[in-house]
DNA sequence: GCTATTAAACGTACGCTGTACGCCTACGAA
DNA sequence: TTCGTAGGCGTACAGCGTACGTTTAATAGC
């Protein structure tokens, strides 16, 4: 009998994903957000208990499509590394939610399907008791690592040329090793990170 | 012949610190630093352009006393893993400024020698060119996820306890595994986590 | 001892933030 | 047509970073 909402939460959801695509984090307020739907501040309000929980379905949001399904590779270090790539894909077109994702990263739903996931797949591997948490915990670890550096800019961003230009009598290796970075693709970057890594886990159960 | 500064940069960098221990990251404001010194909150800019120099300067301080020559462990991954070890022994008394310093790692001085004194260890170990690249990200992955995972509160925390509780329906193993979680001391989940990575390393100049 | 000079320190103010609170209003059931 | 419910909105407040102008303290030169 009341009034009918105006508004779904993944309309929501995608106006301030919208927003910190175009402007950054630092970009989405309230007030920004709200604007971005055509509603007045407080009206948003009525969907959201406060920010944080903007900020979640946001989250969400970003993730909604994101498969968790245990992949069908053949090797279980493949479908480790199918899972990442879900995951990388999924934030590929919205780098800068990263850091919200890490902050929600115990109450997002696909996050928690995501690891349970990945936990069926080092069960099936050999991991049980601390072992398993120790992988996983380093999994995510490197995952979080690679995917906030790339966030932030990783290769060839600015902060890359400031160390390309530092000192080379201070900084020689980091001065030469810069230079070189550039010219390292990012999916170059994150997959051979994720090989060490990889490579360290199969060392562990075999 | 001017009036001479009431303040070196150093107090300035400790207070700042101060209050971050103990009223976390948000506590910390142009005004409760000033407070804490006893200055006006405009004072402040006389020592640094804006917050975020502040910020620089908290990451300065915290890192002070890093050690950033060569280990003299016996083999490279041991000389590595003690120049983690110092970086996350400084910062365990300062852990919510973590995420600080992931921010201004391009600009803190005391994180560019460290990362010169590890591609010095890389480098002899035998990575080169886009290897050295990919190697040097990766441990750099990894440590700054598994940091800001304990700045975050990882294990025990309340978000692991989250988990625990969660439904054993939908989340079977990642409820299993959290509860086993808890008996993971932090150590033992750091170096379990960077013998992975470790482990992935030596196997790629090998 | 006095004064002029210089930068330190401070006070005020502005636009921004998140959000508590109260009012108005549109809608569906009766 | 009327009423109850909840959606939507406007106002207001405390707290943020900081631009700007004024005041104050300490010293160099006389």
């Amino acid at each position: 009998m009341p009034r009918p909402r105006s508004l779904q939460p993944d309309r929501l959801a995608a106006a301030a994903v919208a927003i910190i695509d175009r402007d950054g984090l630092a970009g989405l307020t309230m007030r920004s957000a709200a604007a971005e739907l055509g509603m007045s501040t407080m009206a948003l309000y009525r969907y959201v208990a406060d920010r944080d929980e903007l900020e979640l379905l946001v989250c969400e949001w970003v993730l909604r499509d994101l498969d968790t399904t245990v992949p069908d590779d053949p090797v279980w270090t493949e479908k480790i590394k199918t899972l990442c790539h879900r995951v990388r894909a999924s934030l590929a077109a919205h780098q800068r939610v990263v850091p919200l994702l890490i902050a929600n990263r115990q109450r997002c739903r696909a996050v928690l399907r995501w690891t349970e996931t990945v936990l069926t797949v080092l069960t099936q591997a050999g991991f049980d008791d601390a072992d398993r948490v120790v992988a996983l915990r380093g999994l995510v670890a490197y995952l979080n690592g690679a995917l906030l550096q790339e966030s932030l800019g990783s290769l060839g961003g600015p902060g890359t040329l400031v160390m390309a230009a530092l000192p080379a009598a201070d900084f020689p290796l980091l001065r030469d090793t810069a230079r070189r970075a550039v010219t390292v693709s990012l999916d170059d970057e994150f997959d051979g990170g994720l090989a060490i890594v990889l490579r360290g886990l199969a060392a562990m159960v075999s």
